[in-house]
DNA sequence: ATCATATACAACCAAATGGTTGTCAAATAT
DNA sequence: ATATTTGACAACCATTTGGTTGTATATGAT
C-alpha cells in the first residue's frame, strides 16, 4: 500500500473533519483539541501529524505548547474535482438527447 | 478501525477519483473501467463494491455484464462540508479585527 | 524546589486497505 | 459444440490506519 498525502485522504477520517472545523475558528493546540473529543491526546497527535504531512495545517511552538492553524487552501482541489464530476454527470443526459434527436430525424 | 462507508471514504483513493469521473459520463462494465487502469480487474471489482457501499454508484445486470452507473448526488455532502469549513476560515480574521477595533477605543 | 501540564517517542494491536493469484460458473461468440 | 469473455468468490499478502498504553522530557505554575 501506497501512503497517501493529501487533501482527499485529510477529510476522510470523520475526526479529522471535526478537527479542522474546529481549527478553521483559530488555532489551538492538541490538548485544547482534544477536548470534547473521545479520544487520547495520542491519537489526536497522530491525526495532527497525518493533517500536517497533507499539508492542512502548520504548526508553531509556543512555549510547550504546540499550537495548530489550518491552512484550508488546498481544499480548492477537493472543490475543483467534485465541480468536474458533477458537470460531467450533469451532462451525461445531453449527449442522450442529443442522440435520440439525431435519431428520430 | 471501524469501516466507514460514506462518500468522503468513497473520494479519498485515487482510483475510485478516476472510476468515478469515468462513470459520470456514462454506464460503463467492470472490464471498460479497467481498461486504461493499470491494476488487475479484481482490484476493480472490490473498488465497484466500496462505492456502491459507499452509494455512489447502482449496478443493474445486463446479461454477463454487470454495468455500473454513477450516482453523484451525495457529493453534495462533500460541498457542503467544505463550504463551510473554507467559510469558518475566512471568518477567522473578521472576529480578530474585531476585537483589534474595540481594543482601541 | 516541587508539582503539574504539554507533548514527544516507542511499542503494540486489531482491523481495514489495496492489491495479487487461482478457480469456477454463466453468458456470449465462433 | 467449443472457445472466449465477464465477473464472482476465496485465499493470501504487506502496509496503513486508528487506536491504545507506558515512559520520558521540557516548560510553566505554586
Amino acid at each position: 500500500m501506497i501512503e497517501r498525502r493529501d487533501v482527499f485522504q485529510a477529510i476522510a477520517d470523520p475526526t479529522r473533519r471535526i478537527i479542522i472545523i474546529k481549527l478553521s475558528q483559530g488555532p489551538l493546540n492538541i490538548t485544547q483539541i482534544g477536548e470534547d473529543l473521545d479520544i487520547s491526546k495520542q491519537a489526536i497527535a497522530k491525526h495532527i501529524k497525518i493533517l500536517k504531512e497533507c499539508g492542512m495545517i502548520v504548526m508553531n511552538q509556543k512555549g510547550r505548547e504546540q499550537v495548530c492553524e489550518a491552512q484550508l487552501t488546498q481544499l480548492d482541489e477537493v472543490t475543483d474535482w467534485v465541480t468536474q464530476s458533477r458537470k460531467l454527470w450533469n451532462q451525461r443526459f445531453e449527449k442522450l438527447d442529443q442522440f435520440l434527436a439525431s435519431a428520430k430525424k
